[in-house]
DNA sequence: CTGTTAGCGCGTTCAG
DNA sequence: CTGAACGCGCTAACAG
């Protein structure tokens, strides 16, 4: 005569029917916020559930429902050190955050190399998940294209410039614009003689950044001014500055496609013996965690990562809800200059 | 007559047993590696599979096998900033491959709240993974309970010293060995006036940390030289710096918990006109990577996180193929001392 | 308002 | 070696 039942084997709906002296198509409507239940049964329901400790399967849930109340957070890396990034962090916990509250689980999935991918593209037609929001920082379209056959919402994080043959709505900052911004920012200083060090080839960020450079240096921009970097790393910024040695000496400022590129260009400059921002100015752009810690302090463009998680989120709720949005719609979140002493 | 049927609905068994003129029943045989299938009826499936772009429905097999291929790592964080530490992202990745190699699908999970929590409670209880990875970096029992309803496998990312009721085989760091070796390092260069920058209580590898400094300063172990920090961040190391003002000038050293503080207490350091380590040595614990990108650069205690997540992995692995694993067992890895510039 | 029943897609006997 | 039938746990449509 045991009150609190041992939960020796799984306790099914079945169980939880008997102990409430109903059938278990009542228990799943009660489940299921129906409207049709009597108060009466609805308590004793209650109980039951409380003293068998039952808790609802998934799996049969969704096989029966269609539906897994989850959504996948998906990040493609080109290389594991994206996934290092602090931006990429935050847009994840906001995002499991935001879907939460909304009564959704969020999974995240590492897509980093060919087989990765497959195990996903086979989750995704399975209809493992109830949306997906695809965080990408490479070109690759292999993942986005799993997506066609699944009919699920899909929101990316980028809006990329070319026009494939499937596309989702995107969320992303607006790139050329912050770029555009604290380049003015320097020739309204009077700075205007300036290089560019870009960012690795397969980012769609690192070209918008570049064009938001050329779009304020309109007439001045100069090619040969350009570094073309292979990566987001320091060491990149180092060699850029190397490359610059010779024009240094007649330059205002380097602007940076984002900020380890311009620490590693800070550090090389001391080591010619060029005082920064004296001698020449240095902007970055992102507004990581180490723009603060380096001395100068990093004067950078400042994009919310929180927010770009957020707002994915919210986007992809709408459209679980059943709001239907133009797969062309993009959405740029606002960037800002943060002046602090490198320029 | 199109010979490339479009995906229209959803593909089940059955389809593919019709096309390949077989019952679907050998079919599930053949997807599942049954001897008892002839070749030419594999010959036929196999194609027919080809044809429909069949996928097997993830949810339905898991429901009717009990198992799902999957493995959740989850990351149980107090503070959102922990999720940011490149640490536990490097981790993260390599358990997401290895398991990945082994035919398992990772997902990653974040409790950071009351809700989560309970969400994620639900999940296991419906075994939503064949097996778990606890990435915790709090003292906050409530997650490791819901393991004890669910019979599957659970590793943990840290060895507890409190003897709780349930317990699982944990991989963790040799946090005191490593934080014992470089203080013995100060000492053996003759830096034996020592203060301890300790980190936040709620995290089982501070008490460790300092453990290990304890051991390694014996009877000359002094608890007013001890800062307790409320987190592991800059801050906190630069008001330890503060607090340690008055006796700052016969101070040989400062040993910090970790990297972060450790920057902290040198930038505080400087502001009051000491030379690190001229006037006085810092070290710090983790080597992540800002302890080069400081200058000077950060002796240190280096660990592999990559490792981690691998032996984590491996060990859940073994444990997935029915290898029985004593809840007791901890393994320990190595860590390493990483001479720079601050001590 | 409630009990009954037919699937959801697949694994697994158990005969044949 | 293979086909048929049942069950996994739950939802939803349909009678009552």
């Amino acid at each position: 005569m045991s009150r609190t039942a041992i939960a020796t084997k799984k306790v099914t709906i079945r169980d939880v029917a008997r102990l409430a002296e109903v059938s278990y198509g009542t228990v799943s409507r009660y489940l299921n916020g129906n409207e049709h239940v009597s108060t009466d049964a609805a308590r004793r329901i209650a109980k039951a559930i409380e003293e068998s400790h039952y808790t609802p399967n998934k799996a049969a849930r969704s096989l029966a429902q269609q539906r897994t109340s989850t959504v996948a957070f998906i990040v493609q890396v080109e290389s594991i050190a994206t996934l290092l990034q602090a931006s990429t962090a935050a847009a994840m916990a906001e995002a499991n955050q935001t879907l939460g509250d909304a009564g959704y689980q969020m999974v995240t999935l590492i897509a980093n190399s060919e087989d990765s991918t497959q195990r996903i593209a086979q989750l995704v037609q399975s209809d493992f998940a109830d949306g997906y929001l695809l965080f990408s920082l490479s070109e690759d379209d292999s993942l986005i294209n799993i997506f066609r056959t699944a009919h699920r919402p899909v929101v990316l994080s980028e809006a990329s410039d070319r026009s494939t043959a499937v596309s989702y709505p995107a969320v992303d900052f607006a790139n050329a614009d912050g770029q555009c911004s604290i380049t003015r920012y320097l020739l309204d200083q009077g700075k205007i003689r300036l290089a560019y060090v870009c960012g690795p080839g397969y980012s769609p960020s690192s070209s918008k950044r570049l064009h938001g450079f050329k779009q304020a240096m309109g007439a001045y921009f100069d090619d040969s001014h350009v570094y073309y970097a292979d990566d987001w790393e320091i060491a990149s910024g180092e060699m850029a500055a190397v490359e610059f040695q010779p024009m240094l000496h007649d330059l205002d400022g380097i602007v940076c496609a984002n900020d380890n590129i311009a620490i590693g260009v800070i550090n090389q400059l001391r080591r010619f013996g060029y005082r920064v921002p004296e001698d020449i100015a240095v902007t970055g752009f992102d507004d990581s965690p180490i723009a603060t810690m380096m001395d100068p302090k990093l004067t950078t463009v400042r994009q919310d990562s929180w927010l770009h998680g957020r707002v994915m989120s919210q986007l992809l709720l709408r459209m679980l809800h059943g709001e239907v949005v133009d797969h062309q719609t993009v959405k740029l979140l606002p960037t800002e200059i943060v002046t602090r002493q490198s320029a």
